[in-house]
DNA sequence: TATGCCCAAATTGTATACAATCATCGCATT
DNA sequence: AATGCGATGATTGTATACAATTTGGGCATA
């Protein structure tokens, strides 16, 4: 039932469908997921998805995610069908949803994508931050340390995700906010296939003199800061090509196009 | 049956659901819509809205697709969903789909966004375009001299987004280049809104010296035409604050939160 | 004439039944 | 033992029935 035996660095152990509880309910994503109860079921896998619960290659049988939330295959389907198009879930037809499993190509791609959002975000956030966005944030940091230092490594991920798309928010640019999500989403797949090093240290420190430079209105001092500190997140990557098991000899052999 | 009798500058007439043409179908996007049905419906009503032939605020009743398509209501859903995602649909919950109708913020949020990303697609582009697509380039740069001459405003106004989607393929970032065709599906719901000036005649001339540019392997260069283009672009909206006949007075008294 | 209420029609929300497709295993064949 | 084939079970694709909700109009009332 639990299909995917990930390498990845971490200790995330993949869980099946079935183990995950019946939690989280966020849901500010009506505008494109009519009922509650699909938003319901679409927050509460894209969490467990970033919290590496549920790991690239996963798959996600219909009835079975139906069953756990007691809701029918119409509903369920609608909450895979978001999940898709914002590229965490890739549907094949006829052979149902997988969590994606991004290339070494889309993870070069995805951390372009960021270092040309970021900067430009961070600045614009540090044009803007209000008083109570510096607080927001210094308390997210705050949750961040305590995550790290009760050695709760997923959490950690989900709340450094989670870090940048706050700065997306105070920068006041719904839509550069709405593609920054997605790639927070689509990174954290990244990190769950490709992360090597666990120093989490350099990484706190960079969102703390991040934090200052919001707080203190420097915009370009924010933007480098932010530049830096996508750098560093790409280069703890390991992206050498692997034989990447299920795709097997064909792609080693290689000439059938 | 036609409900919105839209004001914009152009001749385009709104037209019902029901004198869609059943022609158009493409269907690349079937990484997030499994059958072909509804990637052909999807693609069907996406035409339709870029060409302005389906206008802001036109109601897209399920079943009257369904009708028009011989597709089932579980096929329509699918695809009006996948709008949804993109932007161009607006869908209310039990009261159904409309075309989006952006308002002026998000108008110059579109813009925003779009004149962080192109420059830099315009750079890349030109750093890695080669002779085939230049004239890719070219031959469509004829087809939006021809729309123009023979007075079809509604089909140049379509191939100058295809334009700029066009750009961003050839730059190689499959993730921006899907930014991009959000983006510029969005611009042309905002031009159908807020265009006010009908001189086509210095984006043609923009285009031209950007495919030269582009040709020349000038990065910096196709960068700034970029730039200065889309600057153009906008400078031809006309966003200032219109009472929306629809959001009414509850906004105009705006006490109400 | 203006206002408010209630009912009917239209439309969307959801579940489910059935068809189509794919995966897996066993068996026969070589 | 290895290969190929076919049947079976599991899973997805699609249509449709029914429930819930909204919309619009008619009628009574002030």
């Amino acid at each position: 039932m639990l299909l995917w035996s990930a390498e990845c660095v971490g200790g995330a152990v993949p869980v099946s469908i079935t183990d995950l509880g019946v939690n989280e309910a966020e849901g500010q994503d009506a505008r494109v997921l009519r009922g509650a109860r699909s938003s319901r079921i679409h927050a509460a896998l894209l969490d467990a998805i970033l919290d590496h619960r549920l790991t690239p290659g996963t798959r996600l049988p219909e009835d079975e995610i139906g069953t756990v939330f007691q809701a029918s295959r119409t509903i369920v389907r609608a909450a895979l069908q978001a999940l898709a198009h914002e590229r965490v879930v890739v549907i094949l037809p006829n052979r149902g949803a997988h969590v994606a499993k991004p290339t070494v190509e889309e993870a070069r791609q995805v951390f372009e994508a960021r270092s040309l959002l970021e900067p430009r975000i961070a600045a614009l956030a540090a044009s803007r931050a209000e008083p109570a966005d510096i607080a927001r944030l210094r308390a997210h940091h705050s949750e961040e340390e305590a995550a790290v230092h009760a050695g709760d490594q997923r959490r950690a991920i989900a709340l450094s995700a989670r870090f940048h798309n706050m700065i997306a928010e105070i920068a006041g640019q719904e839509i550069l906010a709405e593609f920054l999500r997605e790639l927070t989403s689509r990174s954290s797949l990244v990190v769950a296939l490709y992360w090597r090093r666990r120093d989490a240290t350099c990484e706190r420190h960079a969102h703390h003199e991040l934090i200052d430079a919001i707080a203190a209105g420097q915009s370009e001092r924010a933007a480098d800061l932010m530049r830096s500190h996508l750098v560093d997140l790409f280069s703890g990557l390991d992206l050498r090509e692997r034989p990447a098991k299920d795709v097997g000899l064909a792609a080693l052999l290689g000439t059938t196009k």
